[in-house]
DNA sequence: TCTATCGTACACATTCCAAC
DNA sequence: GTTGGAATGTGTACGATAGA
């Protein structure tokens, strides 16, 4: 994997402590072939260093930038935990673009972030899973509950959720129970007691009346939506 | 093949109770 | 009174099965 490499080459450059010593290893094959010219060297990373202001902490900490297309999980997840390690190290993703004739570069700076929980993933965790043919598919067990739809605003409080194939509506609360009758119920013991079932598919047999929509439906659009964002350029 | 139905596993919250 | 682990309860996801 391409972050080792780049968290391999971090250790050894982190062996250098003289100027000296960088000038041998960056212009080595340089100097091999005009040996007079070493001081050329000298003189050129100084002035690197003096551009920098870094003349006085001369190598005494490394720094790992990862440039690429795109990153895969695992090398996101992988970065952010060395960065909440206090390791510097950054991932930049560029996009090449076109515009007639002109060619650009859009950089974006995936890592470091303020929150990394975002891009931790677990190699156990089978909520995402990756097909052969490089499709990503989420399972249920992963699905988000009505309290984060209602915080997408997907639906939000007072809507009217409906029985799927019954007459029975109940009003949305913003805690995610619904109001019926007068009585604050979750919507798992309402749709069971309706059903008289000894278990339900809650998000599947609740309907969200103005969009004629189940709940299972309006999650897996905002889902599939979001995806598509995400993967846009 | 799709949908309805149901049992069970799992995650998380709450309650209980012993040890300190 | 506090703490921590076990037991219990609740809600939801998942998968199996029957029937249209």
């Amino acid at each position: 994997a391409f972050e080792f490499q780049a968290i391999r080459y971090a250790a050894s450059y982190a062996t250098i402590d003289k100027i000296d010593d960088l000038v041998k290893k960056v212009y080595a094959p340089y100097i091999e072939k005009y040996r007079s010219e070493f001081e050329l060297g000298i003189r050129k990373l100084n002035e690197f260093l003096q551009v920098n202001d870094a003349q006085k902490n001369f190598n005494e900490k490394q720094r790992i930038i990862l440039v690429a297309s795109d990153f895969d999980e695992q090398t996101l997840s992988a970065a952010a935990w060395l960065n909440s390690n206090n390791v510097d190290m950054s991932c930049y993703r560029l996009t090449p673009y076109k515009l007639n004739e002109d060619l650009y570069f859009y950089v974006e700076k995936l890592l470091p972030v303020t929150n990394y929980d975002d891009y931790y993933v677990n190699l156990m965790d089978k909520s995402v899973i990756t097909t052969v043919n490089g499709d990503k598919k989420i399972t249920r067990r992963s699905l988000p509950k009505i309290d984060l739809m209602l915080e997408w605003g997907v639906v939000k409080e007072g809507d009217i959720i409906v029985a799927k194939g019954r007459e029975d509506e109940g009003r949305l609360l913003s805690n995610g129970n619904v109001m019926v009758n007068g009585e604050e119920k979750s919507m798992q013991a309402w749709l069971k007691e309706i059903y008289g079932w000894s278990s339900v598919q809650t998000y599947v047999f609740a309907v969200h009346k103005e969009t004629g929509k189940t709940l299972s439906q309006i999650r897996e659009d905002y889902m599939a939506q979001k995806e598509s964002e995400s993967t846009e350029v």
